[in-house]
DNA sequence: GCACGGTTTGCATGCGTATGCAATGACGGC
DNA sequence: GCCGTCATTGCATACGCATGCAAACCGTGC
């Protein structure tokens, strides 16, 4: 027993030796100095080094801004990996998409990174790889022990956000939401913008309005479709025509106007699941020699930049992105004192309609069966 | 001396207790569970569950196997903190930029994002914040420890660069080179760029082509103007007129083309630093009543998406991302055996000439001093 | 049976910081 | 002068994992 001890303790000492010899040896290859290093030349203990930069700690001020000056000049700056062992806080948080096609999500980046980094965070980008589901790469985030994800434009299981948040990331989705479950969300009240959309076109005397959707099943693409839909059905306008884009992009408009322009009878206003879209079915319409708004008046939806631009004027509904976005941060619950989470709502943020030029007010007593404008196959 | 070494072991040995027993209160509160409790539900070492996870580590196959799915079943992962903390390498690759307005911007990220991500790496994006300068901001990022930084469209001091590559993250430019300094970078021949565009405005009959540059000072701008210069001059053209922009937007390409626009003897063809300038310009143009590209001709520079947009059907120099993606990336020198990092190359990567419908082909008798179209102001 | 090489596992230790606790110092009131 | 209080500093320790080295094990050839 006691040989045993001491053989290993002999073991260990030799080990300490060899261990030191190689540290100064390699000491100052890389990166930069160490608390520790700057403590001994500053004749005090790490912990103070580490006091100095720490906000709420107890150490003298003159003692803070001589380690500083010193920090300063010998180019210190603490490790946030090992800092982040301890504190169980990266100051990372994540931002899930699917893609940055369609110009609506830079926009939203955007403002997500400046937002994050102001509060002295960083943002980690995680883009879904095509032809993969969420659900299965999250767990390869989660190593990161990120403080938060944000899942922009894209949905989780609510099993999966549970798992998340079990491991210490709360998850917030933004412009998505699943119905009825706990994973709190922040979208643009889609339902209440496409109302707007039926009203306007209603106002402005439309009476063979038709909408083209996207995504069936997502709840960006329902909710204005339901919307639109309820609306129009509140102010006696039948419904002329509802084509499914597919996917949110510019060619997915293009090719379904295509399809509602080659009707005997196209419509005489057309809602588009988003801008991109809109603006794909404007290109289409006047492709086939018609003109938007004379011939159809054309609304889209997020009020991309593009949509300004004055070859296209697109009428459109603006989503209130900063708005949106600063709910989504503080959704994440970053600086909450970690008591009790607030409960997992969603917020359905108003948007605003922006009259451009693609909606021309018509007389109502447009005959519904009179086509519009001849058409001409080019 | 005995008396007070006995006292600070009967106190390490208390804290020992103290320490142990808090422990046992809070596991398991938060988190996964860590390679040591693992390791001991399956009667191994700690050591053993870290080779598991480690792919060059000497373990037998079935012990891999059974730690893998024990580790499965009680949601295990390795923490990548504690791992970067020894290991030196966090595996992110950060990503700076000045903002995502410019729609090249989001091409450009989500390519980057994709062979990151694919190579088992994390991106952590960093906007500049408006009004700072990146020199400033970087010093945040290096606490990071990130493995790279790739700079898109900024640039640095090629002091700074230096001072990141010493604390161990290499720096690479992209779309931006600092002239005769020794930081690395990736660019589309921009020179090579602009004579392709004087070369093909001659060859269509052009004889009074003006530039619309953005910010003077930066590469990109200065060398497609350059290049397009000199190979006007070589081909004996005059340039008819240089506006300077300001900055690569759309409102600065159409307030340089209303100017003009407005001049008594405007130019037959213009071309612009980017795209979204470009299509500024047409939008001014044809708010001025002119007919793009009956009466002027444009092109423009990246190819982004909405170029190819039928309202636009811009002409322009196709930036080759991928390829400079790919060669960016591999400058970062992620995977070099750390031996002897490649020179400082800066690497030139050919755009493509992409026609569409803005360049009108005249011919070549078009006299210079008559007026190409009557002009009327709206 | 034993020595030997190869494979697999365990043991210590350290990465760089934060933090609880004890120690020290400074100061005021009695 | 002594004690209590407060401010400041140092001492240990732990965070969770990777890794060098030694130990244990296993098979092979003699």
């Amino acid at each position: 027993m006691k040989t045993k001890r001491n053989k290993r303790n002999k073991r260990n000492k030799r080990n300490k030796r060899n261990k030191r010899a190689k540290r100064n040896k390699r000491k100052r290859i890389i990166g930069g100095i160490t608390a520790l290093q700057l403590a001994k030349k500053l004749r005090l203990s790490q912990s103070t080094i580490s006091r100095a930069f720490t906000d709420a700690a107890s150490i003298h001020p003159e003692t803070r801004t001589r380690v500083m000056k010193a920090a300063n000049s010998l180019g210190y700056q603490p490790n946030i990996i090992a800092r982040s062992l301890i504190t169980r806080r990266t100051n990372i948080v994540a931002v899930v998409m699917a893609n940055l096609t369609d110009p609506f999500h830079p926009q939203v980046l955007e403002q997500l990174a400046q937002r994050i980094q102001s509060s002295g965070r960083q943002l980690l980008l995680f883009l879904v790889p095509p032809g993969q589901h969420i659900d299965d790469v999250l767990p390869a985030l989660l190593q990161y022990r990120v403080d938060a994800i944000l899942i922009a434009s894209a949905t989780v299981s609510s099993r999966m956000a549970a798992s998340c948040a079990a491991q210490g990331s709360p998850v917030v989705l933004f412009n998505r939401y699943v119905p009825g479950a706990r994973v709190p969300a922040v979208c643009c009240d889609n339902v209440a913008g496409g109302r707007m959309v039926a009203t306007h076109l209603w106002g402005t005397g439309h009476v063979r309005p038709a909408f083209v959707a996207a995504e069936a099943d997502v709840t960006t693409n329902r909710d204005r479709a339901q919307g639109f839909f309820r609306r129009l059905d509140e102010l006696g306008v039948s419904l002329h025509a509802h084509e499914i884009g597919g996917e949110f992009s510019h060619a997915a408009g293009y090719e379904a106007a295509c399809r509602l322009v080659q009707r005997r009878q196209p419509p005489d206003s057309i809602f588009f699941a988003s801008d991109v879209m809109a603006i794909g079915g404007i290109d289409a319409i006047r492709a086939a020699n018609l003109r938007v708004p004379e011939d159809i008046s054309v609304i889209g939806y997020d009020d991309i930049p593009v949509a300004g631009w004055a070859s296209y004027g697109l009428t459109t509904v603006r989503q209130p992105i900063s708005q949106m976005v600063d709910t989504a941060v503080a959704a994440l619950g970053l600086d909450a004192p970690k008591i009790k989470r607030p409960p997992n709502r969603i917020h359905f943020m108003e948007g605003a309609l922006v009259e451009r030029k693609t909606v021309m007010r018509r007389s109502r007593d447009l005959r519904a069966d009179r086509p519009v404008h001849l058409y001409h196959r080019t």
